[in-house]
DNA sequence: CGGGTTTGACCGGCGC
DNA sequence: GCGCCGGTCAAACCCG
């Protein structure tokens, strides 16, 4: 696995009110996105902590589960940054985890089942965690959510969205942390292949609209690595400061793993971004 | 009425 | 072969 981490800080997400910082891993290419998430299947600590054993798939009723408002970050304070004009009234507090994947990925589709177009190659990913009480982060594109499920051993449902551009297949997958309901886990499959829609730009102007030499940000690692001189200067350090948090997550190579450590991290980021 | 969401059905992969 | 699962489809539905 070829590693790439992109990590990004707290302004990633200006469209959505962005204060974050992220960490990231890397997962395997193969892995599927629940191994990717919650480490190998047979990763003993998930199912022995969590699991009743029985999945309930009924949560799914209670989409939105009592995700406690944090109450821990507090961040408040960091809508500076996002000039949220408005109807969004997200606050999202902090972001977190990326996670890149190299699209090492190599046996076509044998199978030959799907002639022509876009056989079930799987496309490199890119994930992140973000501490967020919305759960759908705003990104400057345009999605359309295409389904819902309920996640196994967790009580929140993930959703699938694709990008609505036409010939565009990105897609993107949604869920709420099992461990930490504060946090909103989100996975980029794909690159886009165009601009950032011209309507959604508009809010955005000046922050990756209108940049002339981008065709469009092709995939969202660029866009958080971009991020940073939009806002500020002091988010560089602040990517030196958590690549090496990254680094360790890296080690760990769990998510479970990298959630604890997460809000520990968070908070100090949060002194860190309390410009 | 067009475009997005909801939601159960469906499908393919995988382990037993 | 069977059942579990993640992922996708698509009809029905919702909303501006």
């Amino acid at each position: 696995m070829s590693e790439d981490l992109y990590y990004r800080d707290a302004a990633t997400f200006p469209y959505s009110g962005g204060d974050s910082h992220l960490q990231m891993f890397d997962p395997s290419p193969y892995m599927s996105f629940t191994e990717f998430l919650h480490g190998p299947t047979d990763h003993n600590s998930l199912s022995a902590t969590y699991g009743p054993s029985k999945e309930e798939e009924k949560a799914v009723g209670g989409r939105e589960a009592p995700a406690t408002p944090n109450s821990s970050i507090s961040s408040s304070s960091m809508e500076v940054a996002t000039t949220e004009e408005s109807s969004k009234s997200k606050k999202e507090k902090e972001s977190s985890i990326v996670k890149h994947e190299e699209n090492s990925k190599n046996k076509e589709g044998n199978k030959g089942k799907k002639t022509g177009e876009q056989n079930k190659e799987r496309q490199p990913r890119f994930a992140f965690m973000t501490k967020s009480e919305v759960d759908h982060l705003e990104d400057g594109y345009r999605w359309r959510k295409y389904g819902q499920k309920a996640v196994k051993n967790s009580p929140n449902p993930r959703s699938y969205y694709r990008c609505t551009t036409q010939k565009c297949n990105v897609k993107k997958r949604v869920e709420r942390s099992f461990q930490d309901p504060s946090i909103v886990i989100t996975t980029y499959e794909g690159q886009h292949s165009h601009p950032v829609p011209a309507t959604l730009r508009g809010n955005m102007t000046g922050l990756f609209g209108p940049s002339p030499t981008l065709k469009g940000p092709a995939f969202p690692q660029e866009l958080l690595l971009q991020m940073p001189h939009l806002y500020s200067d002091t988010s560089i350090n602040l990517y030196n400061h958590h690549r090496l948090q990254l680094q360790q997550f890296h080690d760990y190579g769990l998510l479970q793993d990298i959630i604890p450590h997460t809000s520990i991290s968070q908070k100090e980021a949060l002194g860190h971004f309390q410009i």
